[in-house]
DNA sequence: TCAAAATGTACAATATAACGACCGTTATGT
DNA sequence: ACATAACGGTCGTTATATTGTACATTTTGA
């Protein structure tokens, strides 16, 4: 998303402002235009490697300051504040609602799957595994050669390091929750 | 400079090849497109922001990863491999040696100023310090209202949060090497 | 109080990042 | 050996990052 550019905006504003700079004297220090650091700090722009570079080295701040989200100890995500993404037809919706994080290394999603709705996934990254569970309908599970018929709360666990696919067999709507953990 | 377009470059091959993914996959891994990722890899394009986090997020790998350079133990630098920094109608030149380090805090350059040549410095940022000894010709600094005179083979250390100007003020060629120190 | 400088933004021009389609070469498999 | 798919790269087009100039507003200083 474009979040990163928000954080990247606020960061370097919050540092310019602490060390009582204009945006001239940034743009001297850093060799960018001072246009470009207005609309860096406004987020209206997505600077290039090079300036993010030159930024981080004419303040002498380290690349990940800048980069840095400073987490609140509590968050609150509003369903409707969620950006869906969706495919085959639209007969499923993912909703990524905690995306993933360096430090702990899964991410969590809820999906929406629609009766007869498909989701075929790829095989992730080495070591990859899912934890499945089933809140609402029924979901039928195919790992390798395997398959795994789910009802309403039921759960699952899988190595997702090889192709996945998730179906709905019954008439209802299923929903579930799906977490990914990514190891180092 | 582009050096860190090369460092980001390296990265993202190696993690692509450790991983063993194609050109293709990493890009519907991360939303970027094919020709993209590739020119990124070679070293042609500076990623956007925005891409550099659609990268570490469909890599799952950190930020840090992908622009850290992996600093060898041992590390010659060649003077003519310098890029020179020149002003005053050439009359001085700044060599910088050794650039910035986020861990270190600390860079290093040598300096040339002609005769009568004058370099003028800003204020660095606050509770920053400069050390410099001087190697051939003569030198004068000044600092706030004070004035210093240094021969070969003297040295200066001095708060650089002001304003300061140096000035060759004799008929030989002024060599000498200059370090700034970041306080965190 | 008024002129002059400083500060942040708006705008037009240019450089280049990003994309999709196409191409030549290299694996693949039957 | 042949056809096919996979792979990495090139090319032309579009989107946008980046720059310099100009502008409105605020701050400064005497």
């Amino acid at each position: 998303m474009e979040e990163i550019q928000l954080i990247f905006a606020k960061n370097l504003k919050m540092i310019r402002e602490k060390e009582k700079l204009s945006l001239e004297k940034v743009s001297q220090l850093c060799g960018v235009s001072k246009t470009m650091i207005g609309q860096i700090e406004r987020g209206e722009s997505s600077p290039t490697l090079t300036t993010i570079w030159k930024i981080a080295n004419g303040l002498k701040v380290s690349f990940t300051t800048l980069i840095n989200n400073p987490q609140p100890d509590t968050e609150i995500i509003i369903r409707e504040d969620v950006q869906l993404l969706s495919e085959d037809d639209g007969r499923y919706r993912v909703y990524p609602i905690f995306p993933f994080q360096e430090d702990s290394r899964f991410e969590i999603y809820t999906v929406e799957i629609e009766r007869e709705g498909t989701l075929s996934a790829e095989a992730h990254k080495d070591g990859t595994e899912e934890f499945i569970m089933v809140f609402d309908g029924e979901l039928v599970m195919r790992v390798n050669e395997d398959e795994y018929h789910l009802k309403r709360g039921d759960s699952i666990r899988f190595k997702a390091d090889r192709p996945h696919i998730y179906r709905n067999p019954g008439d209802t709507l299923t929903k579930l929750s799906m977490t990914i953990y990514y190891p180092n």
